[in-house]
DNA sequence: TATCGGATGGAAGTCAGTGTCAAAAGGATG
DNA sequence: CATCCTTTTGACACTGACTTCCATCCGATA
């Protein structure tokens, strides 16, 4: 047991490794067939068929054909870099500089990476049951940011400012991203500039 | 044609009273399914049998299970109110005078009405997939109103700024409803206040 | 009343998603 | 290497949302 653990601990293990690959596979070659095909066009058995597992595999990897496309790493990394700036920004400059260190880590994507996010996207803000429950994921992770906004503001987490801040920020965010609607072909982190703009119009108490 | 159009003019016709009631009906049962066996645990069957319809004429008035619940008729009215404002307000104060004439509205509702209303609040704010479309919604129902918006502040809807308020706005009165999932029991009429005071902290640029 | 067109019911089919079970593979132990 | 246990997998059957198509019915109009 001790050895295995050695091994486990520097590698995660064939079985963990295997898993992780076969999650690649299919969201992959979903991508693709999206791509190809469309989003409504392709079935859970075809995406199922190309990356070589059965129907039931592909639900025990991804609970619904819509988190497929959701399915990401970036929420949570979202959140550890606004965690990590320095206590002495005001929250909204917090969510600021996240945001800029986020793109910093898009940018340095391989294109394989850089293609499927942008797959990823395309489909978030073009198919409507998509687009959808990716709201929900938006609304969650910033739950989970509140926290952090209210620790930073010497407040606690259901403050109606605190929440006020938050709910603003979404939905900020969501309008700035918008255009993506009609230009799929764009990658995210070209709203990064509209994004802050954005946010800037917000700390000055939304000039009109 | 002349006559008939008179008719119509005062009374819609047999036919369109018809559809009316049909569609009131099968909205009516509906939510009174949803709140004896829950939204999972109704399927539209049972929905198309309480209405005394078929399934497929359930089909025919709510293109999905969900717009049973989706579907009213108080965006538009919310958009009309806001239009009416006096234009000497700035469109953070109209839009907060706006929604007290919804307020108003509402609660002049006869009981039955209301309770339809709780019932389809509750549901909205409750089960997952509805809550996620309810969102598209409201996006659908501020992107007009930022063309009120816009000229209300004599810029073009696509400006950055007038985007920028009203994500702002849509995000600060999804927050402030937010509590409807804990209490599915309250009307949305009880968050007015709270809806008001966010906006105010919006009006004052987010103080933390 | 006769006729036209829109609304309805019903049947058959597709696809997403769930539950179950047995076979296969991974990994630990002797 | 042989064995045993656990996890993963595939196959099957089933439910429920939603679509399509066609025969039928009924309100509107002449």
């Amino acid at each position: 047991m001790t050895s295995s653990e050695a091994i486990e601990g520097r590698s995660p293990g064939l079985r963990e490794r295997k898993k992780a690959k076969t999650r690649a596979a299919i969201q992959q070659e979903a991508m693709r067939l999206f791509l190809e095909r469309g989003y409504d066009g392709t079935t859970v058995e075809d995406i199922a068929e190309a990356a070589e597992v059965s129907p039931s595999t592909f639900f025990r990897y991804f609970p619904t054909k819509e988190d497929v496309v959701l399915r990401d790493d970036y929420d949570e990394l979202l959140l550890e870099v606004f965690l990590a700036q320095p206590p002495d920004l005001t929250p909204l400059q917090a969510a600021r500089a996240a945001l800029h260190s986020i793109g910093d880590v898009a940018g340095a994507l391989s294109p394989e990476e850089r293609e499927l996010e942008r797959v990823r996207m395309a489909m978030t803000f073009t198919v409507p049951e998509v687009r959808a429950r990716w709201i929900n994921e938006l609304v969650r992770a910033f739950r989970t940011l509140a926290e952090g906004v209210a620790a930073r503001a010497g407040r606690p987490a259901d403050d109606i400012r605190v929440r006020t801040f938050v709910g603003a920020v979404i939905g900020v965010m969501l309008v700035a991203m918008e255009p993506l609607v009609e230009e799929p072909a764009r990658e995210w982190t070209d709203f990064l500039p509209a994004i802050d703009e954005a946010l800037g119009y917000l700390e000055q108490g939304l000039p009109l």
